[in-house]
DNA sequence: TTCTAATCGAGACGGTACGTCCCGTCTTGCC
DNA sequence: GGCAAGACGGGACGTACCGTCTCGATTAGAA
C-alpha cells in the first residue's frame, strides 16, 4: 500500500513485515470471518507489535478493507468478445462465478457488504473496485451484441447488467448453491431472451 | 416469543419489560447497525437491567436474531392470482420491493447475511423465514403461469425464482437504487420472456 | 475505600476483591517499587479483572496513593506525656523511627515524594495524613515542655518541630542507615539543648 | 564525559548535538518532572533522533543520572572559614539553601531519590557528588570549631552534619517552604547549642 | 582533494503497559 | 422468583514509550 519513501533520509515501513501482517490478517479471516478477526492475533500471528499495524492503517477496519480490496483489485475480470452474445455472456458468467467462489470471498463478503452500510469509504470502494468493473464488462458485453444485431437498439442493458450479476451473485453468496453450468447456460439464455423484451 | 410462564412459582417474564428491550433494540439496530449494537447499551436504553435480557434470550445475537426473525414474520408477502403471469409479477415485485425498502432491512441486512456466515442458526432462520417464503410465492405465481399456458411446461422455474428475487434484492440492498416502477415492469417483461427460452 | 453501598439495589464494589487487589499491590510494591507497578500485574496477581481495578480507582497514580494513604494513615503515632521532655523526645523519636523503618515505607516513600511534586492531591495527603500528624503531636511534646519550664517561653517550636523530625527521616529513608538508640538519644539531648538557645 | 574521538575513521561524537539534547533533557525535566521525561520527546525536542540519544547514554536512566550530576557538580558549595563557628553554619547554610531552592531541584530532587531507590548507580551517584561534598564541608566546618575550642572534643560531629543538612533540606523539598534568614540564624544557634550538649 | 567510515535525522521495529469498552455471568437487595 | 443496578473475569481496542534497528544523507579525519 505505502512503502514509498519520504523525501529526506528517513524511515520506510518495511515489506517483510506488511507482508507477514497480509498474510496473517487473511489467514485469521479465513478461520474466524471478518466481525471475529482482532488486530490482537493478527499481530501476534505475525510476530509482530501491535504499533506496526497501526503504522499501516489506522484502524481495524481500515486495515481489513485495504487489504480485501487490493486483492480483489488483483482480479479484475477480463471483457470476453468472442462475437456471439451468448458465448461472450457464458464466458462472463464463468468468470463472476470463479471470482465469487473464492474461499475468502464466500467468507467475508457478507462481512465486507455490512460494513459499508457504515462506512461510507468502505462502500466507495466496493462500488469502484468490485462492482464498477464486472458492471462495466457487463455492460461492454450486452452493448457490442446490440452493435451486431443480436440486441435491438432500445434494450434495457442496465437491467441486463442486473441480469448477468445479480441471479449469480445471489445464488453463491445467499443461496451458497454453486450454480453449475446448466444453472450458467440458461441463465444465458433467459439474460438474451428476456433482454429483447426490454426493447421500447 | 416467551412469556409463557415457568413450571414453579409465579414469576413470568414480564411484558413491558420485554416490549421495552424490543423497542430499544430495534432503535439501536437502526441508529448504529447490526454489528454496532451492544447488549449494554440496549438494557440502558430500555431502562433494564442486564440480566433481562439474557433471562429471555441466550446471547446478543440469539436475541437480535429472534427479534428481527418475529418482525420480518410479521409482514409475509401475500401470493398475488390474478390469472395473468405479468400482473401476478408486478404485484410480486412490487410487494417484494416495499418490505426490502423498510429502513430498518437496509439498515441491517447486510449485517444479518453476513453473521449468518458464521452463525448456523441465523442463517437457517433467514432462509426459513425470509428467502422460503419468498421463493414459494414466486413459485406458487410461475407455476400458476404453467398451468395456464402461459410458459411452457419445461420453463426452469428455480433459475425463475432467482430473476424474480435477485436483480431487485440486489438493487434495493447493495446498490441502493429504489428500482422505479418502470424498472419493475421490464424486469417482468424480461423475466416472462427469459423463462420462455429456458424450455428444453 | 468504597464499599458502601448505593441508594437502591445496586451492585456494590466486593470487599474480596478490594482485598486481594490490595494485597496483590502491596506486593508488587515491595517487589518492583512504586514506578514498575503496573495495573496489568496487580490484576493478573489478584486473579481480577483491570477493570476492577479502574472501577475503583479512576488511574493507577490514585490506586497507589489512596492504598497508601491508608496504610500510614493506620499508624498514627500516640503522643508521649510522661512529663519529661527528654523521656517524651525519645519516645518519640522512637516511634517515628519505627514507623519509618517499615519496609514499605522505605521501599517507595521517595516514590511518594516524587510524585506529589506533580500531582496536587497526593502532596495535600502526604501533608495531612502522614506530616501533620506528627508535627502536632511534637509540637504539643515541646509545648507541654514550655509549660512545665523545661524550655523557655520563647523557644522556637517550629524549628523545634523540624529537629525532632528531619534528621531522624534524613537517615533513615536518605542515608538508609537505621539510627541506633544511641544516635536517638544524642538527637534529643542536642534537640533540648539546641532549642533552649532559640529563645529570643 | 564523551566526545573523545574514535580509532579510526572521522567519526566523532558532535558537540553541537550533545548540547542540544542536554537543553532538550533539561527543559522537559523542568516542565515534566523526572518520572515523565520521555526519550522521544527529549529527542523530538532537541530536533535529533533517539539513536543520538542511545549513542550517547546506555538508557534513560543512564542519561538522566548523568546530565543531572554534570550539572550539580558544576556547584559544589565552597567551605567557609571565618574562624568563627557561628559565622560559619550560617554561610554554610546559606550556600545550601541556595542550591536546595534551584527550580531544577526542586522539581526532579524528590524524583531523583524514588529512581535511587532502585537504580543503584544514581544512589552512588546521588552519595557522592551531592551528599559528600556537602558533609564534607560540613564536617570541616564543625571539626575547626572543635580545634578552635568552640566546641568540646567529644561533640557527636556526625549528628553535626545531619542536623545542618537535614532540617534545611526538609524544609526546602517537602514543606516547600523557603527557610528564610532569620530561620537559618535560629537554626545555627541550635545546632551549636545543640552539640554542645552531645559530648560525652 | 578525495576517500571512507561513523554520525546524523527520521522513524519503523517488537514489546509492555496504559485506560476504555463490551461480552456473558454473578451478586445484591427491593418488590 | 423477576427485577434494576451494576460488579465480575476476560479479551480487544487504539495510544505512548522503551531500547533497537534500518535507511540514505552528511560530515570530517586520513590518505
Amino acid at each position: 500500500m505505502k512503502d514509498e519513501r519520504t523525501a529526506t533520509g528517513g524511515a520506510v515501513l518495511r515489506q517483510r513485515v506488511t507482508e507477514a501482517i497480509t498474510e496473517a490478517a487473511f489467514a485469521e479471516l479465513a478461520e474466524v470471518g471478518y466481525a471475529r478477526t482482532s488486530m490482537e492475533r493478527v499481530a501476534k500471528r505475525a510476530g509482530v507489535g501491535k504499533a506496526a499495524l497501526y503504522r499501516r492503517w489506522s484502524s481495524k477496519q481500515t486495515m481489513l478493507t485495504e487489504l480485501i480490496r487490493d486483492r480483489i483489485t488483483a482480479s479484475l475480470p477480463p471483457t470476453p468478445a468472442t462475437g456471439v452474445l451468448r458465448t461472450d455472456l457464458l464466458a462472463l458468467l464463468t468468470t463472476i462465478r470463479g471470482q465469487l467462489s473464492a474461499p475468502l470471498l464466500t467468507r467475508i463478503g457478507a462481512g465486507l457488504l455490512a460494513e459499508a452500510g457504515t462506512d461510507a469509504a468502505l462502500a466507495e470502494m466496493l462500488e469502484s473496485v468490485v462492482a464498477a468493473p464486472r458492471r462495466a464488462a457487463a455492460l461492454e458485453v450486452l452493448r457490442g451484441a446490440v452493435d451486431r444485431g443480436e440486441l435491438p437498439p432500445g434494450a434495457d442493458l442496465e437491467l441486463g447488467i442486473d441480469l448477468v450479476i445479480a441471479p449469480l451473485a445471489f445464488r453463491v453468496l445467499v443461496t451458497r448453491e454453486d450454480g453449475g453450468d446448466e444453472y450458467l447456460e440458461r441463465l444465458a439464455d433467459a439474460i438474451e431472451a428476456g433482454l429483447k423484451a426490454t426493447a421500447r
